[in-house]
DNA sequence: ATAATTACTACTAATATGATAGGATTAGTA
DNA sequence: TACTAATCCTATCATATTAGTAGTAATTAT
């Protein structure tokens, strides 16, 4: 039960794209560097996140890429619930159907509640509070380094 | 992020033991004919469960697998967290030194916190929770089957 | 024009997962 | 002792998923 790259590269890009709001478009690329993240596979991820509307793209030159609404209005679930394919920890839960033990079947109620437990979690933090986290562990960072 | 059929299958064996406990030792091949699991599966499944301590097994002609603590004393989550080869949500979490980023990422701090909550509602669930489930669950179907 | 960017599509490599196969070992029973 | 039914052990396989790469087309500021 590992979350997979992709969100978590995507978050990290939408943390990015948080701390650069309202300073206009970011290049994919410089994002790419900044996270040591393969430009390339920032491309496939950016796309989910643009069709949900939680990102706006401008293209050609000067091009780049904004978040669609403000920092605070934006939080985690929204980002690696559609990253990971939905936060259900089972796929019978969702889909019923998949399973013909549903009726019976007393583990699925536990993994039903803990999924909507993640989803409380994450729905609780938004990117808003990423970039104060962020700023705090930047000056720690900078504390230590004197 | 879905939780692995290991696990799944790990705990409804250990629902079925659990729901035997105290009848003597169960066989492999009953509870894969039960929960219509492939017993050669069932039969890797149940090693980390015996070498952690969980069950007891017994050779020989009637032999099988019994409880090795009451229902009562047996939670998912050690179960889950056995099975499923820990309960961090991040490779970065349980070893540091996997990732060059770890003082300055944010978003591990959050998966961090989420994989605790995990740990705590599964804690808080004991096999003897499930049974009192279980049973409800068949009462209920009862009903409804009249 | 051209240069720099996003958009699109296909492919590949590595890893993890779920499952199977077959025999070795153990122990009860006749 | 021979037989049988169970666990134990090790290897293998097939499939799916995941992470990542490659190349090209479309778009737009300069």
């Amino acid at each position: 039960m590992k979350i997979s790259t992709r969100s978590r590269y995507g978050s990290r890009l939408m943390l990015e794209l948080a701390l650069n709001y309202g300073k206009g478009p970011v290049f994919l690329r410089d994002i790419a560097k900044n996270e040591e993240i393969s430009e390339k596979y920032l491309s496939q991820i950016v796309i989910p996140l643009k069709a949900k509307g939680l990102i706006t793209s401008f293209r050609g030159m000067n091009g780049g890429y904004v978040l669609a609404k403000s920092p605070s209005q934006i939080n985690l679930r929204e980002i690696v619930e559609l990253l990971e394919g939905g936060l259900e920890l089972l796929g019978c839960i969702g889909n019923s159907s998949t399973c013909s033990r549903v009726a019976i079947c007393v583990t699925r109620d536990i993994w039903d509640l803990v999924g909507k437990k993640i989803a409380q979690i994450l729905e609780s933090v938004t990117l808003e509070d990423l970039i104060k986290s962020h700023n705090l562990k930047n000056e720690e960072a900078m504390i230590y380094s004197i």
